[in-house]
DNA sequence: TTGAAAGCGCTAACAC
DNA sequence: GTGTTAGCGCTTTCAA
């Protein structure tokens, strides 16, 4: 700016206000023009990170995720991503299992991000870094912080639906699952995976049969699943259907029981759960819970844009019914 | 800084040397344990638009990239994520076509990056004003700047083998495409793939056929490639053998086939194009040409630190083939 | 071993 | 309309 400024011999100011279109008003479009000329000429590029310091805000939207793959974040990131595109904002990528390590954490630092859409639990210490720094924050999905600004994504009432169907013609219905033991956070709204299982095999009088398949390093999860599973059904026989935690989990039981030659809807079924565009692709096409990627996304960006602005404003809170979509892959035999 | 120092009744400088770590030996360990601890009970962040302007470096890799799904540029992330994660740099996703429209990008700004990764071809512009400011470049992918340090992948030799076993018992073999007109750009190593398809239909005595599905808005690439060979193969018949740009639209081929009651491979053989996961869990599984996710990731990685080091480096280049994987849906009839 | 002070590139209040 | 000026929070030379 400065050299723009010598160059056209004005004040640095005049740039500063020419280039940020602030105070408009008080400049005469010959300045302006000029100043716009020179700029484009000496192919001068704002510096963000003095804009940041000088003013306030960066422009910055931190999202936090806990990475890029499989299919179900990168649904989630490209359906946010669609919404902030067109705004002056832009997206950061963080994952907040690594940004809050202590020691590491005061060194490195953080970019005074405008806003954070939180899809993951954020741990304690980062929360309460940002509440004292006034940064708004929406959390967003199958978790939601309740004393937050919330796009709280409810599975409950399709899973009854789906795991009913599921368990009316059935002995087994096996769940395959992330956890043995099923966290309850306080003060968050959860995912009711577990739950509707549980209260569907009561209600059908079925024994729970629950199949962890816990992320490893190394392996993909659908690879993993494939592998457990194959074992699974080998040594304990096979359920008469699977509702699998995740859609990268259904697919994987549906490659196990390819594998080993059992067919789908007809010997079992199966229903999955998020919705990635995959599961529709697969042959048979496979069930699932459907997560409403870009109403997630619209509404949290709409949150959190109000909140910007309206730092007082009450808490903004939306719960989002996912949807069940039955394919063939749990087709009844009837 | 400013009120640690205060409150420990010493200098803000001296705050500074002790949470960077540099000048380390003149620092007493006695003010450096107060320091940090300080630091920790007062929840100090260092502010990284400060750390970016005063010193040199911002620490952060922006990665050039047109979206984040489908699956493709996931895993590309992914791999390149897993990189850079156990360092003290940080992962900048851009969208180039965004970033560099003129005025616009002039009042936006960009944040002082120690280091790009251009997946996608840089427009000219960008990559002068990268030049100029001496950003160190990595060009990665099917495409690569020839004047720049890049990682090259080459998928010729697979593909020419992958392509003649298609041919050899073929008849007809389709090409599902991006591009009518396939644009040579010159400066750059580019991908193989109409070449490849033109060199082998010519030694086969095959006629070309090239089937354009050129991705739009507000539809998958999978659903409209399906949608368009449904309608393609109502009208011409059907081809024995489909290469297919990329996986996505093979995936979307196979489900066309299946919508019209088309054996996979008995009656039409396929091969897909990048090796994204759900190739390989399709059924049939899908036959394609890998990409090395994780090598580009890792040598480009290797590459840009490099250059970050030695400004005056000679050029850097590496080409790394690509595999074919022969799955389920290109297996001979023979 | 520590402190004082200049300055990174920009914004915004205020004066002219 | 335009210029002057005081920072934003940090790094880093230089002096003590």
């Amino acid at each position: 700016m400065m050299d723009i400024a010598r160059h056209l011999n004005i004040s640095q100011a005049t740039v500063s206000y020419v280039l940020s279109g602030r105070a408009s008003g008080s400049i005469s479009e010959h300045t302006r023009s000029r100043v716009m000329e020179a700029a484009q000429e000496m192919g001068y590029r704002r510096n963000r990170a003095a804009q940041a310091l000088a003013g306030h805000g960066s422009h910055i939207i931190e999202f936090c995720v806990t990475a890029f793959f499989p299919s179900y974040y990168a649904q989630v990131l490209e359906a946010f991503n669609l919404e902030i595109r067109p705004t002056p904002y832009e997206l950061h990528i963080v994952n907040p299992a690594f940004s809050s390590e202590e020691e590491w954490a005061i060194s490195k630092g953080d970019w005074p991000v405008d806003g954070v859409i939180a899809d993951v639990p954020l741990p304690e210490t980062m929360l309460s870094w940002l509440r004292q720094r006034g940064t708004p924050i929406v959390s967003v999905g199958l978790f939601a912080h309740t004393e937050i600004d919330h796009v709280f994504v409810d599975m409950t009432s399709s899973l009854l639906e789906g795991l009913r169907q599921l368990a009316a013609h059935s002995r087994r219905v096996a769940f395959v699952s992330m956890w043995a033991a099923h966290p309850v956070i306080v003060g968050y709204r959860q995912d009711s995976r577990y739950p509707v299982y549980r209260q569907v095999m009561q209600e059908a009088g079925l024994a729970e049969e629950v199949i962890v398949v816990h992320q490893r390093e190394g392996i993909s999860l659908r690879a993993l699943t494939r592998e457990v599973l194959r074992n699974y059904i080998e040594q304990n026989g096979c359920p008469d259907a699977f509702f699998c935690f995740n859609d990268e989990r259904a697919i994987g039981t549906l490659a196990a029981l390819r594998d080993l030659g059992v067919r789908v809807p007809q010997d079992v079924r199966l229903l999955g759960c998020d919705g990635i565009e995959d599961a529709a692709y697969h042959y048979p096409a496979i069930s699932t819970i459907q997560y409403p990627f870009a109403e997630v996304a619209r509404l949290s960006w709409e949150f959190l844009q109000h909140r910007m602005k309206h730092p007082d404003a009450p808490l903004q809170s939306a719960t989002l019914a996912a949807q069940l979509v039955l394919r063939e892959s749990s087709a009844s035999r009837n």
